[in-house]
DNA sequence: TTTAGCACTCAACGGTCGAGAGTGCTAAAA
DNA sequence: TTTTAGCACTCTCGACCGTTGAGTGCTAAA
């Protein structure tokens, strides 16, 4: 495939960058003239007229300039723009900003979505941290009404669960809390199969609450990613390419249909790669005008989570993948520091 | 103001519903044909010119129908809608909905935000009740990497936060624990002021830790409200009226700015009434095209908070409101469930 | 291999025109 | 006094131009 000329390859990028700060068809003539290309626009015409019937480049009409195809930004994405590294202010800005909220855990996600809304111009996901396998660390019995017990699940690394239980027969706090008590003893530390090995227990109540437990843990562990954390969406419908056709409203519905944004970020493999989908890659209809900057986070086989950035197929990509790479490596670090204590126990 | 006969008054209800319908500006004949009204085109124009001069209709231009003005949709659910109850059908859909999910407290929100997004057809905002007043339930302590330690703080009536505390030295896991546990049989069921009362710890980590306690506690009860849960943004979207403006967009960033969001939502005041918002009554400039349908839920004093729906002024008041109503009616009586609990303490 | 020159294409813009919808007014009918 | 038929009037909307200008592809010369 790159069996492109350094003249050509070098013409595609100037195409690309100019018709993603522009969105205008770009002409042989603004390109010689912007780029102070020694060269004429007839040639810079032939060149162009080979990158089109190679399908890097399509003219939307005959009498226009050219825009870049899906290939042509794939081409930009891998050739160009990949291994770029943040510039270093941008990662001093991010990192104080991040800073800022150190202590106050519940801010990280919506904060990490916010920042890569902000430095992207595009909309944000951002998943919190999973993990496969969770343990134990400590569960609370809150007597509310009659038979109904709200039940707080503490995991170790701190991720917190909440549920309202029915009891057979209303049970006073005291017992409530002494439940609690020889259960936090007997588990903690504990991850699903040693619990679901421990022998029954005699008291009814415990019994009870050790199966709600433990069938808590299991919904956890069984579902794909974290909760999901969305930002800037306003930055995509202020896209002109969005203006007037409902490719933006579509896009959107992705976003909202949690059921198909896990899916779209189940496909991310590893931690450490930036991933590009470009036009939604045959696979999702409703991208078909976007593009998706994805990268993985997080210590692989404990927690992880996913992070990007969703905006129009002409996005800043030049910025977008090295500010996702960035975010992804912060997160790592973060969930790294947060998770260590789990070994130790 | 009702200087109006009941047949105008019945000509702008008609009118209304059939804008919010068809989203077309209604003339003489659709009324007549349309509501089979017995009188003729003429007769209805001179109501129709009549209304138009007290300021309920307009016309976009000199040879179109009449569309309502603000103040038509005002007396539109004022006079009509307002009083209107949720049909048997859709309230047992939507506490079925609901019922199902009972047990799973994570999920309370973000289902309720989805179902009136649902059930309105329009975007959905949901605030989690937020007490003024926080009760110490339990804290847990979890050692992280050196001097890193996750406090876990747990109120009587379920709320959780988290956050990431630095200690002046490295602590084992073992004396976090006991600090933890006094701290836990000192502090039960108190609220903020009360710990504040309390006599100074002597072991210097125990103090420190009262101490960020305190604080998060406070920072939490000076909130104004909880979280806010969004659902059903692409509604708004594909509404005809915002097809070519960028008052869709505006609206929308109202959402993702959660200063603005909060302003918004404390203007409601009482449990109990719901509360119109049209066409941003001059104060929310980005809502000059929108409507909101607001109610504060929960137990005045002790836990509430504020579920609306947000969409275009020309939205089904005749099943918003009532949907409103009920959804409050239905979370404050989950609030009052779970709450109960915290006077017994 | 590059470039100047030129004919060609096509979207975008602006103006005109007719059709149609809906009105307000007037004068007659109830 | 209220309702209605009749009619002239206004204004949007879509269709149908011709013009303009940007940008191209091709050809033949440098």
């Amino acid at each position: 495939m790159p069996d492109l000329t350094e003249r050509q390859r070098l013409i595609l990028a100037f195409i690309v960058r100019d018709y993603i700060e522009t969105a205008q068809p770009v002409g042989s003539m603004r390109l010689v003239e912007h780029y102070k290309l020694d060269l004429s626009t007839a040639t810079i015409r032939n060149e162009m007229a080979a990158l089109t019937d190679q399908g890097y480049l399509r003219q939307p009409h005959t009498s226009a300039g050219r825009v870049p195809t899906e290939e042509g930004y794939r081409f930009f994405v891998t050739h160009v723009v990949y291994k770029a590294d943040l510039s270093a202010p941008a990662r001093d800005t991010i990192s104080h900003q991040f800073y800022q909220a150190r202590q106050d855990v519940e801010q990280w996600m919506p904060l990490a979505a916010s920042i890569l809304a902000h430095h992207s111009r595009a909309a944000s996901i951002v998943t919190a941290p999973h993990s496969e396998r969770s343990h134990y660390k400590h569960v609370e019995l809150i007597s509310t009404q009659g038979r109904q017990v709200l039940m707080v699940l503490v995991m170790t690394g701190g991720e917190v669960s909440q549920q309202i239980l029915t009891l057979a027969e209303p049970v006073v706090q005291e017992r409530l809390s002494a439940a609690a008590d020889r259960l936090n003893q007997i588990c903690l530390g504990k991850n699903t199969e040693e619990m679901a090995a421990l022998p029954a227990r005699t008291d009814a109540l415990e019994k009870d609450i050790l199966t709600l437990v433990l069938q808590d843990m299991n919904k956890g562990e069984q579902r794909l990613s974290g909760d999901i954390y969305l930002d800037g969406l306003t930055n995509v419908l202020s896209e002109p390419e969005f203006l007037e056709s409902d490719d933006a409203r579509r896009a959107m519905h992705l976003f909202e249909e949690r059921s198909l944004l896990q899916d779209l970020l189940v496909t991310n493999s590893g931690v450490g790669g930036v991933q590009v989908l470009i036009g939604g890659e045959g696979k999702w209809e409703e991208l078909r005008q976007c593009s998706v900057v994805l990268a993985r986070y997080g210590i692989p086989g404990l927690a992880t989570g996913v992070l990007g950035v969703l905006g129009p197929m002409r996005m800043a990509y030049a910025r977008t993948i090295p500010t996702v790479r960035f975010m992804a490596d912060l997160l790592s670090d973060l969930v790294s520091e947060t998770m260590v204590g789990d070994e130790n126990e």
